[in-house]
DNA sequence: CTGTATCCGGGAGGATACTG
DNA sequence: CAGTATCCTCCCGGATACAG
């Protein structure tokens, strides 16, 4: 019943901020990453990619994806309820973005220019160390 | 003499996640923002361009950058002492990183388009709020 | 002038139980 | 299956005071 809001509103002052709090916290870019691989995923299939994240996190996480039109909510009413989600335009559009950190990473800090993705997913955007 | 450190690594997987937090929390961005502006600025500057920062957090900030690589800090052992902080080349290569990530929130959020930085400088990176 | 030391409130991330 | 509701812990950002 009662929603979550915080006391302090977020300083936000300009679109690099605002661009930049899209991709903040623990498990966004995780679950870019996963949608990017398989286009199309389920709430559970998104659950087991993450591997240990719980319902009220990932859920959260969903909204805050799905407010910044970055990902789509799809529901069919079948019974069971089925749900999947799927990137938005404006998500695809991060993806280069994305990308190019990851390279300027990769670039400056050698150490993680070794670390590759084991996921064989031709257009997996992401070296993951745990994967 | 008890210096901040945290219990719990970071769970940072990949370079993605790793370059991200580069720019992670409140003030990273506005001072490589403003270092971008203007190529060497003192403690005491970067302080007022600042606005309403604490040392505590202006130093933390600057010491998280510097580890980064991000920005250098040069000392000049005069008296008083002073103290300059400058872009690294990798912080210079982040700069079209960080347009990219302004524009796409301009592309997509076209709230964010009609606000243009009053600063005057040439190569400011974002466009401002509050400047 | 350029910082450190210390304390504190608020909130993000998480654990667990429950539901249409 | 796809979530809510509730509670809890840890620690970040900030305030204030002080120092080399």
């Amino acid at each position: 019943m009662t929603m979550y809001v915080p006391k302090l509103e977020k300083d936000i002052r300009n679109p690099l901020e605002a661009g930049l709090a899209s991709f903040e916290g623990k498990w966004k870019t995780r679950v870019i990453c996963a949608l990017t691989q398989t286009p199309n995923l389920r709430y559970s299939a998104l659950k087991s990619a993450m591997g240990n994240i719980t319902d009220a996190v990932l859920t959260t996480t969903l909204k805050e994806l799905t407010a910044d039109q970055i990902i789509n909510r799809i529901q069919y009413n079948e019974i069971p309820l089925r749900v999947e989600y799927n990137l938005t335009k404006k998500g695809r559009a991060a993806i280069p973005m994305l990308s190019a950190i990851c390279q300027w990473t990769q670039t400056f800090n050698p150490e993680w220019g070794q670390v590759k993705c084991g996921c064989g997913t031709a257009n997996c955007l992401f070296d993951l160390k745990n994967h």
